[in-house]
DNA sequence: TCCGATACGATCATTTTCGAACATTGGAGG
DNA sequence: CCTCCAATGTTCGAAAATGATCGTATCGGA
């Protein structure tokens, strides 16, 4: 019936889209897709840009320098060249605060190095699995008593007995941007839970589960570690496929670490077990403890993968070992990029966004030790 | 039974649905087509600007932008404009199906929409909870007998029973990118899960048993709907709150949805229950069933939140209630956006990226039936 | 360096929309 | 029958959005 007279903050909406599309246009252009005068184009801009969604520049306008790379996920970066990305003016400041900055942890780091692309400034601490410890960390990074005060934090806490649960909530209470790493909490008087990246470690000690079945194996065994907070997650995703499978498993046994003085005896115990019962195949906790295993067996003259088949759960070093060992391997730089892009949103968007709680699926990469 | 004389709340209920047709909608349209002035409509518009269900702009009206879960807060209200971007080459076109296109995925559907913002096409199929169905709307979208030949699919497949089963792993196999929204699937002899991105419906429905629990009702019921998917969920986190804090669950009923006949005993048989158990507080699945059960209390001379309170499931319309309703409101734009997202990246990266699971919170919206 | 073409910003006119005060209508209840 | 009240319509001055005009600034090519 009568012509559509589109809304002015449509209209907006769609010069904006217009604008993302190729990284910048034309008023001329515009105001022909538009249907309006260059006037109104130009008001239009004036407006966009006073709230900084885009940048004018002569002749038309173009998406901002600093929401180039993390705006949207599928940026389509065509036709602009890639502009001052180093503005300190506005940069944001990232604290991190993560376990270990040996293991494990670098390669989520380089994810999310990788993700903020210039655009944020990270500051790390870490090394430490002690409640109070990593809250002294978070308080220095949030800086109450002058520190850096930064934007917002991506930690992976300990979340495992009461301390943990009251750090969860200090956590939750820091009126701050919060993603969690590897970890999930749940705080508040109505459990809401914090955002967070981690990986869904049960489905890959399952299919580590899968694959061994798959192999053949009958009687198999898990070997976990006493200290991670993940061996819980691994234990209970290989339990449930055994089960569904009629798998047997042997032996389920946690083991201090590798960087233990009793680790020597335990694992000598593991394998004397092994031999004991006729387990044919295992899944072990974290690969360096796996590559210590396996050297101990073949030093009693088992045979891997011919008398024991050996997963390991991890993939840090597995594939270094002899023979190479299969491994389970979380998807460690998509876990640190997923959360930073996760923080980068909800510093942009504010409260308004619903929490997100991301969950990845690992890979099971199969070398010559199954 | 004329034309002449709608109620008020139905005719509000009309403007609700035109505005969430595209995203917005100008005052003179609306005051034409709803038959009333435009001062009318501008009444309207700000009694649903007062509890959040519209965000007003000069000319008219549009979803809030915290709903819509955009990035810039400018939503992109692109509903297929006249003056189509004359660039179709190398555009990505997106297939999705839906199980319904007048309840619920809606506004799922506007925030694919906006996150895709123009740069892909989208081709919409919906309408069907039957598998056979789905799998031929699927079919016809990829294009394997000279359909359009989408390049990834948004879907929300049936789940539950062997025929589902199948349709998922038949879904896994296409060799496309596939991202189920509101659903989970996992498929292969691994058991590996699809992508997907969809809303904590037990966490939703936990928030509600807290909320009820903090106003201090002790005896509460339960009314899900028999043919919804999402039922389980709902059931599933209101059982494990209301243990978990010691409320009892005196009715825990399925009823047909409104639009059956046998609604009206099932009604009248909760609304019975309710009066001889002595239950004060109800949780109700699908805020359309929650204002037909609140109206035949009110009938029965039963004061809402008086003498029952109620908590609806869903915030489709739970806001035009008299007494609006609490509701527990699913982030449905942003799982469309979030969707959308996820393909994207899948179509950019390729394989080599690890499965994304995406969990969003849903929020308890605080009206006047508790 | 100069020149034509294009883009820009400011001002003013016109149309549309907004919001508040006031009038009208149609029930519900005393 | 009357009054009260809620919903709707009417009127009108103010504000916003858009377009037109014109002098100035900027760009690209000779």
């Amino acid at each position: 019936m009568t012509e559509e007279a589109p809304l002015p903050s449509e209209r907006r909406a769609r010069l904006i889209a217009r604008v993302r599309e190729t990284g910048s246009a034309r008023v001329s252009d515009l105001s022909r897709v538009l249907g309006v005068t260059p006037v109104t184009v130009r008001r239009d801009l004036a407006l966009l840009v006073a709230d900084g969604t885009l940048e004018k520049v002569h002749g038309g306008a173009r998406i901002p320098a600093r929401a180039a790379g993390m705006s949207t996920g599928a940026t389509t970066g065509i036709g602009m060249p890639a502009v001052t990305p180093a503005d300190d003016a506005g940069q944001l400041t990232i604290g991190m605060v993560v376990p270990s900055i040996d293991y494990y942890w670098p390669e989520v780091i380089r994810g999310v190095r990788d993700a903020a692309h210039g655009t944020a400034r990270l500051i790390l601490r870490g090394g430490s699995y002690d409640v109070d410890q990593v809250r002294r960390q978070v308080a220095a990074l949030v800086g109450d008593d002058g520190g850096p005060g930064v934007d917002g934090l991506l930690v992976a806490p300990p979340v495992d007995g009461p301390d943990a649960a009251e750090l969860g909530e200090w956590l939750a209470g820091l009126n701050l941007p919060v993603v969690l790493m590897e970890r999930r909490l749940a705080a508040g008087p109505y459990r809401e839970p914090l955002e967070s990246v981690a990986t869904d470690h049960a489905l890959g000690s399952g299919t580590a589960a899968r694959h061994l079945a798959e192999r053949g194996h009958q009687r198999v065994g898990l070997v976990t570690s006493r200290t991670s907070p993940t061996s819980a997650a691994v234990r209970r995703g290989f339990l449930a496929v055994t089960d569904e499978l009629g798998l047997d498993v042997i032996l389920d046994l946690e083991t201090v670490p590798l960087s233990d003085a009793g680790w020597a005896d335990e694992a000598a115990a593991v394998l004397d077990r092994c031999a004991e019962t006729g387990v044919t195949a295992l899944l072990v906790h974290s690969d360096k403890e796996a590559i210590s295993l396996v050297e101990r067996a073949q030093e009693r003259g088992v045979r891997v993968p011919a008398n024991l088949a050996v997963v390991a759960y991890d993939d840090e070093v597995a594939g270094l070992a002899d023979p190479p060992l299969t491994a389970v391997r979380p998807p460690k730089a998509t876990i640190g990029a997923g959360a930073m892009e996760l923080l980068a949103r909800r510093l942009e968007v504010g409260d308004d966004r619903p929490m997100h709680r991301v969950e990845l699926s690992p890979r099971l990469v199969i070398r010559s030790s199954t």
